[in-house]
DNA sequence: TATATACTGTTCATATTGTCACATTAAATA
DNA sequence: TATTTAATGTGACAATATGAACAGTATATA
């Protein structure tokens, strides 16, 4: 396998995973056929872009009269972005937001699973809850082994968050989702998105003001 | 006030915020100065982007052996993001991840404070609640333009979100946190930062099995 | 069939972002 | 005080990402 059949550009992944999903509903509208055009504008970019973005996939299947066709565009992202498989994950810490995922209907959409969650608070713990059972902590790492999780979402409380992805780490996991306000570094076979909501709430009170300084200062 | 007062860089004004954050746990840890070094491995970058990015932002108040003095630097930072002021917002849909961020304890330390919940299903009404009302959906748009709310969280479903940021524009909103699984648009005087969960695991899976490739095709 | 049309795929130009290297300088040391 | 040291601040550069333009071509139309 070469070097090139790899896609590092992180930004073009991310933009390939809103495509698949904007082509989705597109399909679900009747749709059989889609446009760079149409896909940039529900993508928030621009069509050259969807179309450098395709080329550079390699999803190039494009008609030069009639766009693209759905079904083979999302055939081909699937196989690239592995979403044809089922998605495993476990959740850890079963707390608010932890909750709120396990809960999350929309998961099944993205062909995305959460097979358990995991806390050690003794009064969250109920191994027979239906559909997601909630187990001990100290059970994560031989789940996450014998069920082969390879992604994970850590819902800990800030202090927890280290010494939770160690474990997870050395389970074997290689993707997590960090919602804990500590910025988790990642190693060389281990992946780490970290989401800080906070964080995004002061970036745009800092781009609602600097708009506003803009627009005082042109007057 | 010139346009070189204003920073447009949008990841430097990420890392800013971070910087900060990560200013504020070293000043709880009993520290006085912080180096480049320090900070940039807390926030995962490299020492010399620390460094560029407070020449950038014009916080370079840094002493050639000593370091920056935090408090200084604290000052400065939140000048600039306007994170002295107490910053106000509203959640729009009260549901798994509406509740979720309502009850989250975490927003005190970014001095972010959430004045009101809305929602259109009268079983969660709930204007008494304390110490955050829940107001009924119809009353949005008078309650942000009476209490001045400028940054407000979306967390209905997909097919509401379009419909309730138009009233949150018009009302004078202008900046969004969207976690519905649609792609909003910005308009001119309207920020809109998308956080869409069930991407960021998708992302994790391709990454994760990139990785595998690669180390398969490397033995 | 011939022509017009409307879309793609790709090249080239531009803008943005991060790194490197090093001159500079405040503090520590002797 | 003179020297060493350890940090900053910044300009030059490299890498990356995006946008604009357009040649090429499959389809539609007459
Ligand atoms: N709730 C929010 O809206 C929100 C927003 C932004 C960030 N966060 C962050 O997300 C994380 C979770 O927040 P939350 O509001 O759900 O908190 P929470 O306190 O409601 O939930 C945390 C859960 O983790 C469990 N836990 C604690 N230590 C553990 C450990 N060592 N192993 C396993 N489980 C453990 C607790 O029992 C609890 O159930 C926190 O780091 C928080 O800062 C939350
Ligand atoms: N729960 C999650 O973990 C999760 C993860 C990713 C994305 N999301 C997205 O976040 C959004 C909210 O998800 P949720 O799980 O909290 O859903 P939810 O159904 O629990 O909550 C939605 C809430 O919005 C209210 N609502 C519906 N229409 C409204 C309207 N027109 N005006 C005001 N309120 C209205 C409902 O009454 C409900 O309380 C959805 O778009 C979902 O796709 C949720």
């Amino acid at each position: 396998m070469k070097k090139q059949d790899f896609i590092v550009q992180k930004e073009l992944i991310q933009r390939l995973v809103r495509y698949k999903n904007i082509l989705l509903k597109f399909k679900s509208m009747g749709l059989s056929k889609a446009f760079s055009d149409n896909l940039g504008d529900a993508a928030g970019v621009s069509s050259s872009l969807v179309r450098k973005d395709f080329s550079l996939a390699h999803l190039a299947v494009g008609n030069k009269r009639g766009g693209y066709p759905i079904d083979v565009l999302l055939q081909r992202l699937d196989a690239l972005l592995g979403t044809q498989i089922l998605q495993r994950i476990v959740i850890v810490g079963c707390g608010k937001i932890g909750t709120a995922l396990m809960n999350y209907k929309g998961f099944a959409n993205e062909n995305v699973e959460v097979v358990a969650g995991f806390d050690n608070n003794p009064a969250r713990i109920n191994p027979a809850a239906a559909p997601i059972p909630i187990l001990p902590v100290s059970q994560l790492a031989a789940f996450v082994k014998e069920q082969d999780i390879q992604v994970a979402v850590l819902a800990v409380p800030e202090n927890a968050a280290a010494g939770i992805l160690d474990q997870l780490a050395a389970a074997g996991v290689q993707g997590v989702l960090n919602f804990s306000p500590v910025q988790l570094k990642a190693g060389s076979s281990l992946f780490i998105q970290n989401i800080n909501i906070a964080f995004e709430i002061e970036n745009l009170f800092y781009y609602v003001r600097f708009n506003q300084r803009r627009a005082a200062a042109e007057t």
